[in-house]
DNA sequence: TTAATTCTGAGTATTTTAGTAGGATTTGAT
DNA sequence: ATCAAATCCTACTAAAATACTCAGAATTAA
């Protein structure tokens, strides 16, 4: 199990945008280099945190991005999910076809990814962007 | 994020020993069938059980394995170690080689991950083997 | 008009994962 | 002694996911 650069480079250019875009927008070049992460990568992160209403964009020269909300009022998980980086400890597809019924080896696991999901998650919707910046 | 099915299948037949193992050893034949996993694919898997002394081996016919200690002795946190499930959100070489001082906003996401990593080691270390299969 | 920027879709290289293949070795049972 | 069931071992491969790149279109302040 890892957590994949997408979802770091999400949480790290949103604590940059938090940190730099006070009250103009910051273009992704700048985040880019600060960062050290590609431009047309960032691109279609960005994407995705807009889609999600994370952030705003200003179009044209001078343009760039803005928080959309307070940093006071984004989790990290909602950073993750824009960006499709989920938590997925397992697809129960195939489990409940058989009829996941608790009572196989199979579904005592099955239990326990559950709750690390949700361990997980929780650690995630507990953090707030505010939280990371500051200090 | 994802964990891939090699933890998956390794605490299954963790899992699985414990439960069918009690006196006499369990072939992974028979691990195979129960939880539907393809027997080469188990075989490398409990190289790495063995390894790490989490399993004894016995060869040739009747032979199979067995759980080296007692289920309530081995730790979730055991079993993805030994199969390399490692939980590893950063590799900090690139960052700690520039000079890592807690000070950019790649640093502020760095302790971040460090917080993560230990939040999801700690969930597997509270969860003992015996307690996934008692119940 | 120009240059800086976001926006968009497609393509690709790399890495990881999951699984296969083909044996060699060991050993209980007949 | 032979056989078959099992572990042990190494290498290979197919598929999927990841991490990008590329080429351009659209927008807009200066």
């Amino acid at each position: 199990m890892k957590l994949t650069t997408k979802g770091r480079y999400a949480v790290m250019a949103m604590a940059d945008l938090a940190s730099y875009s006070k009250d103009k927008p910051v273009s992704l070049t700048a985040i880019a280099k600060r960062q050290n992460i590609s431009l047309a990568y960032l691109e279609q992160l960005f994407i995705h945190l807009k889609e999600d209403k994370l952030v705003k964009s200003v179009r044209g020269v001078k343009g760039g991005y803005a928080l959309e909300r307070p940093a006071s009022e984004i989790r990290l998980s909602n950073i993750f999910h824009a960006v499709n980086e989920e938590v997925k400890t397992l697809n129960c597809k195939r489990d409940s076809k058989r009829g996941c019924n608790n009572k196989s080896v199979k579904c005592i696991t099955h239990n326990l990814w559950d709750k690390l999901d949700s361990h997980i998650n929780g650690f995630f919707e507990n953090i707030k962007l505010e939280e990371l910046v500051k200090r």
